[in-house]
DNA sequence: GCTTGACCTCAAGTTAGCTTGAGGTTGCAC
DNA sequence: GTGCAACCTCAAGCTAACTTGAGGTCAAGC
């Protein structure tokens, strides 16, 4: 491994658009690893930028960090991921995807009976239930979601 | 207006299933409003049932509480909102519904090309630019969002 | 050898969306 | 007229996901 491909955070930074407070932040809460320098200084692999990546898509997506760390843990420990190893994981969020989008389908069928009818009821238009606010995006009140 | 009609904050909770500091948080924003009596205790009018599952349905559609004021400002002021006042505001949900559909499935036509070359890379699969980062329903790096 | 920018740690602050707790009051039922 | 659940206010706490600041170190160019 060459000593070129060792990224200081400040270019890891610069080639994700990521703040280099939230590089350390990921790395706080153990979804990045980095080696140091004699001075202690952070050094990245080059495949960390494609491992941010993944956490800005999979946020995008609405996953929490915590959520996120779950499936990087799913990569090869101890190497350097392939380009096979991204692909399975990446398919993992295409199914976060489309669960997405299958709920957001379910939601609009109801919002449409509600319109519908302009009740807006809780009872009648059935446009809560648990199944649904689980798979949410939002937050929500937490006194609804436990 | 019969007082039978009026709602102390307690039933107003079992009937929408928040938490009654939910809904004092929500007055204290100001997307609710309520009557004193003597005593100084809260009293609802009915329609405010409707009012909060309106609240509900556009958080899980992951509006914040201050896009969601901005909408039922646009509800009429000084009289009970009829139903068809309702029909209206809810199609506006229905819209920001759509929007949500379509820019999931942009993201996964794209995340599939990255799936094709498992680069997950910024540069060429584009996965992120400005446009969809800006409808993203999960909070993202502040710095990024700007 | 000195300056300067990039880097370090650790603590505290920030926003959203609530909940929890302390300490006190109301109102309805018996 | 008394008991007690339901209500009140206000302050503080909580989680997520970071940022900001203070105070200090490292390293490369002049």
């Amino acid at each position: 491994m060459d000593r070129n491909d060792l990224l200081p955070i400040g270019d890891l930074a610069r080639r994700t658009g990521l703040a280099v407070s939230a590089i350390r932040f990921y790395e706080d809460k153990g979804l990045i690893s980095s080696l140091r320098t004699s001075g202690n200084q952070r050094r990245f692999l080059r495949s960390d930028i494609r491992r941010l990546s993944f956490i800005l898509i999979a946020q995008k997506l609405g996953l929490g960090l915590v959520e996120i760390e779950t499936e990087l843990s799913k990569l090869p420990q101890g190497r350097t991921p392939t380009i096979n190893d991204w692909q399975k994981i990446s398919r993992s969020l295409r199914k976060e995807i489309d669960a997405r989008i299958a709920l957001l389908n379910r939601t609009r069928a109801k919002l449409d009976e509600c319109i519908g009818c302009g009740c807006l009821s809780l009872q009648r238009c059935q446009l809560y239930n648990r199944e649904d606010r689980a798979g949410a995006a939002g937050a929500g009140p937490r006194y609804v979601l436990d």
